[in-house]
Formats: C-alpha cells, sequence, structure tokens
DNA sequence: GATGAATGAGGTTTCATTCAT
DNA sequence: TATGAATGAAACCTCATTCAT
C-alpha cells in the first residue's frame, strides 16, 4: 500500500473513532487497529495526536467551505440558498456527522490547540450563517431577530436532526430532515399554514 | 466548616468541573482542588468517581421532575405550559445547566450505569415533551408533525440557547431565551407576524 | 471504661484481626470497629501502627517465656517436660494461636522494626527447645540429631497441628494434637510399636 | 531481549516477590524494579497483579503433578516412593520453594480468585498424599493414623525443612532435608535405632 | 480524653509516545 | 520504512495518621 493511502486510512480510521468515542476516549492502539496499521506508523504521519485531530478538523473545515460556497446563488433567496446547502451537507452526512459530533465535545480535548481548532470551525460555520441572515433580514426575507442567535440556532438545529437524533430514536431520512428544518425554522410549529411532513416511505 | 457543607462543597465543585471538562477528563484531584478538599475527603462521601456522577444526576433528574409537574396546569394551552416550565427552568439555569452539558457527552461516559442513568434523565425529559405534544396536537394547538421529533427538537433548543450559546458568545438572559424559544418553536423565522425581540437590558 | 479497659479491648481487637487477616490486610478502622472505640482512641494508646503491633509481640513473648518456665521440672524427662508446656500452651490456645499466625506472616510485615520483632519471638522459642533438646542429647533421651532442626520441626509440627490444620480441614482437639505431636516427633510412623490414636469423640 | 524472556523475567520476579514480601506487599513498582523492565511492560503480558499470581500459581501446580506422577511407582514401598518425590521436589527446590511460601500466606490474598488458586494447590497436594497414606495404611506399612493428619503434617514439614529454616539458621542441604525428613516422619526421634545424620560436606 | 472526618502518600492500572528491529 | 513492545506520567482509589471538636 502506498504511503498516501496508508495516511487516508489513518486519517479515515481517526475520524471514525473520534466521532464515535470522542477525543478522550479514543486511544491510538484503537486507531491502529481500525485503520489496520501498527500504531507506530502513526507517528510517522502525525507527530502526536491533537496533531491528528487538527488534521481531521482542519480538512473537514475546508470541505465545508467549498460546498457551501459551491451551492451559494446570490440571486436566490435566503431559504433556497440555505436548504440548497444543506442538501449538500446531508449527501455526505455520514463523513461530516463524523467531525460534527466533536464539536459538542469541545470541553473533552484536554489541549488548548484543539479546543481552538474545533472553536475556529464552529466559528467559520457561524460567520457565514451570519452573514447570509443578515442579508436576508435586510432585505426582509426573515422576521427581525439577532443574526448570532438565528445562526446558532440553524447550527445546532441541523446537528440535533442530522445526527444527534438517532441516538435516542430511529434516524431521520434526508427528506425528513429537510422538512423539519423548515418546520421549526422557517414555518413554526403554531403555524396553521405549514405542511405536514410527508414521509415518502 | 460542616459535614454537610464539605459534601455540598464537593457535589458542587464536581458538578462545575463534568460539566465543564467532561466525565472522563474531570480528574478526582481537579475536583477536589476546586472543592478545596483532600482528595480522600471525596471518597469519605462518594465510594467513586460514578457514585459521585450518579449522585448529581439523580439530584437534576428529581429537580427537573418536581419543577416540571408544579408548573404544569392542565387547563392552560400547550405554549403556556411550556413557557411556564421553561421560565422555572431558567430561573435555576445555573444548577441545571451544569448538568446540561452532561446529556451530551453521554457517549465519553465509560460505564455502562452512568451511560444508562444519562439515557434516563433524557429519555424521561423526551417521554414528558412527547406527551404535551401529542395533547396539543389532538387540540389542535401546533401543526402536524411527530412529537418524538418535535420534542427532541424543543430539548435541544433549550439546551442550544440556555446553555451551549454563551460558549461561543454573550450568553443570553432569561428573557432573551425565552422569546427565542418563541420565535423558532411557535411562530417561525419566515413568519412575518412574530413580534420582534425585546431586550429589557 | 476505664483507660486501662479500653486499652486491653484496643490490643485485644489487635491480635484478634493480626492473627486472621495479617499485618497489612489490618486496617486502623478494622481494629477501632472490633475494639468498639473510634480510631483516634488507638493513637492515644498507641503512637502508631507497628507499636502496637510490637506491644502484642512482646506481651506473648512475656506469657509464653513464663508458661514455659513453671512447667518445666528438671527431675523429669525431656518427652515429660515437651508435652508439658505443650498442654498448657494448649490450654491458651485460642490467645496464642491468634500470634502464632503471625510468625508465618514475617514477610507481609513492611518494617523492620516489626519483622526483628517476630524474628525475636521465634528466636526465643527455637533456643529455648534447643537448649533443651541439647540436654536430652546428653541424657541420651533422643537419637542423635542436629538439635537446631529438631527444634525447628518442633516449633512448627505445633503450629501446623494447632493452628494452620483447621484452614484445611476440621480442627483438632486438645487430644488429638498431644497425641500427633508424639506420634511424629517421638515414635515415627513407620514405628510397628505406635500406639494408634484414641480420639475420645 | 526477546519478548519470551522478558516475560520469564518478569515472571521469575513476580514469584521472587511474592515469596519473600507475600501477596499485598508486592508491588508493580518493586516487579518491575527486579524484573528490570518498566511497570508497564508487565501489563502487556499480564492482565493484572491478580493475572501475574494466578500464572505462577498454575505453572507450579502443573509441574509438581507431572514431577510426582513421574516419579510414583506402584511396585514400591510407600517411604520409597515418598523420597522419590521428595529428591525430585528438592531439586527444583528455588523454583517451587517461592511457591510453597505463598501457601501460608493464603489469608492474606485479598481476592477470592487468588485464595481459591491457592487452596487448590495445597488441596491437590494434600489428596495426593492422603491417597498414598491410605494406600500405606492397607499395606500396613505405617502405624495406624488419620491419613488427612498425616498427609497434612508431611506437607508441612517438607515446607518447615526445605524453606522456612534458611529464615533463621544456614539452609538444609538436599542430603540433609532428605534424612531429616525420614528422622521425623518414619523413625522418630526417640527411636534409638534412627541412623545419625551424616552431612556429607 | 475520645472521636472520626480529613488528609495525602503510595498502591494499581491506562495509554500517548518512543525506539530497536 | 513500518512496526509494536517498552515505557512512565498520570489516573483512580486505600488507609495510616492527624487534629478540630
Amino acid at each position: 500500500m502506498s504511503a498516501v493511502d496508508r495516511r487516508k486510512q489513518i486519517l479515515r480510521a481517526a475520524a471514525r473513532s473520534f466521532a464515535l468515542f470522542g477525543y478522550k476516549a479514543t486511544t491510538m492502539d484503537q486507531v491502529a487497529k481500525i485503520a489496520n496499521v501498527g500504531k507506530g506508523t502513526i507517528y510517522t504521519f502525525f507527530s502526536n495526536k491533537e496533531d491528528l485531530f487538527d488534521e481531521i478538523l482542519y480538512k473537514v473545515i475546508l470541505e465545508m467551505k467549498m460546498l457551501a460556497e459551491s451551492r451559494i446563488d446570490r440571486n436566490s433567496t435566503f431559504f433556497e440558498n440555505l436548504f440548497s446547502v444543506l442538501d449538500a451537507l446531508l449527501e455526505f452526512r455520514d463523513e461530516h456527522e463524523l467531525f460534527i459530533k466533536l464539536s459538542q465535545e469541545v470541553r473533552d480535548v484536554g489541549t488548548l490547540k484543539a479546543k481552538e481548532g474545533l472553536a475556529t470551525l464552529e466559528r467559520v460555520i457561524l460567520d457565514y450563517l451570519e452573514r447570509e441572515i443578515a442579508m436576508a433580514l435586510e432585505r426582509k426575507e426573515i422576521c427581525s431577530c439577532d443574526p448570532q442567535v438565528a445562526a446558532f440556532v440553524m447550527f445546532k438545529l441541523y446537528i440535533a436532526l442530522a445526527s444527534d437524533f438517532k441516538y435516542v430514536r430511529e434516524p431521520l431520512s434526508q427528506v425528513e430532515i429537510h422538512h423539519y428544518i423548515r418546520m421549526f425554522l422557517a414555518d413554526g410549529l403554531a403555524n396553521p399554514n405549514a405542511r405536514p411532513v410527508n414521509i415518502p416511505n
């Protein structure tokens, strides 16, 4: 196997383990076993556990950024863009979701550097959302609110439905997630005009 | 200092540390230092780390149960009751918030017993919410949706606003939280009739 | 209760626990509980665990010395004296046995001082036996052998029958012990003249 | 050094320390230091202290069983067989002696499993001896006695001479041990026909 | 003087990291 | 270069000893 393949395999294994068990509970032995490489091999590519973590973080940030930018169309409405990006995210859900969990476990990551890394990603996402929301406000597409709070709620709502939910009930399909985000974010629960959720299955 | 005070001090310190750093990352040395007691002292009150954790968990479950039951009025509407309980929870925010974080870190808690404890609490809350939502649906107070999803979203929305938010921005006041939950849950962002948030300060 | 009574109670409790569980496995909490006094009380009489141990040791040494001396009659034969002392020891078996165990656990006693204490007692007993055996040899009462080895075997044989045996089978009565010591020590297993053991029960 | 060598070194060090200081008083630090390995290295071969102890126990049980079976000859007399096994045991004295001590410290071993392990070994040895003694009784090779008591005394006598003795005096040679066991067990101290001990040295 | 809650040194065990092969 | 055995810092927990009541 090539060195590049090995590296990717380690990254994939680590991402999977970090997501499943968190930063502290992920042991290098576990990563090595999942990646099917020797433990020492990890250290030929990454100088330590934190570095490995950071690289995964950085990759996800980059992917998300590119993905979002490729979907935004300045001629579309806020909600059209939001749902377009949302659908793109959901297509790679398995991959990103692995990460999404980590943002909730910031507190477990011992080192300052890793903490900052996670904060960075969250900040990148929130900043982007805030700008979009601010623009939507100016165009009166959404009702008056603090863009910071709105962005944060969107972010958490997405994570809750796309990832957290399956830990307590059967996981939601892409269509269901899409629908519920529209229901809670756009229309409101008390809105009598809200369309009922149509679950295809 | 009296024994009861010491016990409380340890509980407070542990709750604080569990909430800040998670279960695994909380060391008994740390708890001892925060509580300003010797490490051994903790073990005179709690037989081990898990016991300490369980006691905090149990106390929170009890408090929340009592609090919710005291606020529900069967003659009031769903949203009236929801906001009444919400306000009660927010009054003790500092105390409960400590716990709320833990529910996000279930996966990091090593022992089965602790895991089950956390799952229990979340399940208690969700079950309660689902029943209330199902009743509201029958009375047509809210629009058609899966009560399980709606309950889950409410739960996560509360945690996001009351607790998570302050890790990225200035914390929200009780009034703001109240208002945003109404906005996202009841009225919807796209609703032109939604009242703007009035921050007293 | 008087201070002297308290002191005795602690000594008795400690002797019991040392004998049952050994030096290391005996905790001061345990001694306090058995003695029905506060843990701190022990430290008003004994400066530390080792001191408590030493005192018990010293007391037993004294008792045994006095007991042996009171039974020895220079006009009697070696075996008559041996069995006389033996019977005296067996009368206080419960009390002494508590100690006897300790001589086997010398290796568990962490501190040099305690180790030396135990060695002292064993040495006192062995020296006494050696002198008696040497005298018996001169009088041709017993067959040619190294008094050091003979003394040691006598000592161990006594402990084995009077104390160790009950950990694997039903404990032996005083009469049985007496008889078996005679059989193994004086007559020999292969001796056809040896009288069979008459167990009264 | 090879892994197998390291493993053996740890076993040897642990056996030595268990024998010298007992189970509780043997620290993993001590074993590591004696074995000249890092503390963690022990845990690459044995999952915990008890496992390390059990392995030593099991090995000794096996060795003793095989050794005894290889020496027993049904056409020989009881004492011939006894001394044959005895000599075989004495050849590996250093190795077995390490264990023998442990049988005296059963009471200090905290865990049930270890306790049972030690009891098992003692029981195996005693059962074997009892059967042999019962057969000897039927053939009138030895005088009337309880086989349980006789077996126990033989066991303790062997331990006393082969192991315990050197803690109070110069250790006995193989020939001396052989001779004294014959003297005390077969002939009796008071037997005028007993041959004097011939120490070759 | 008696007490037992409080303490921290020292025990077992885990795991990120190193390094000889 | 890839490996995994070896390592020791740091975690949890016990218990002899102290000291405020």
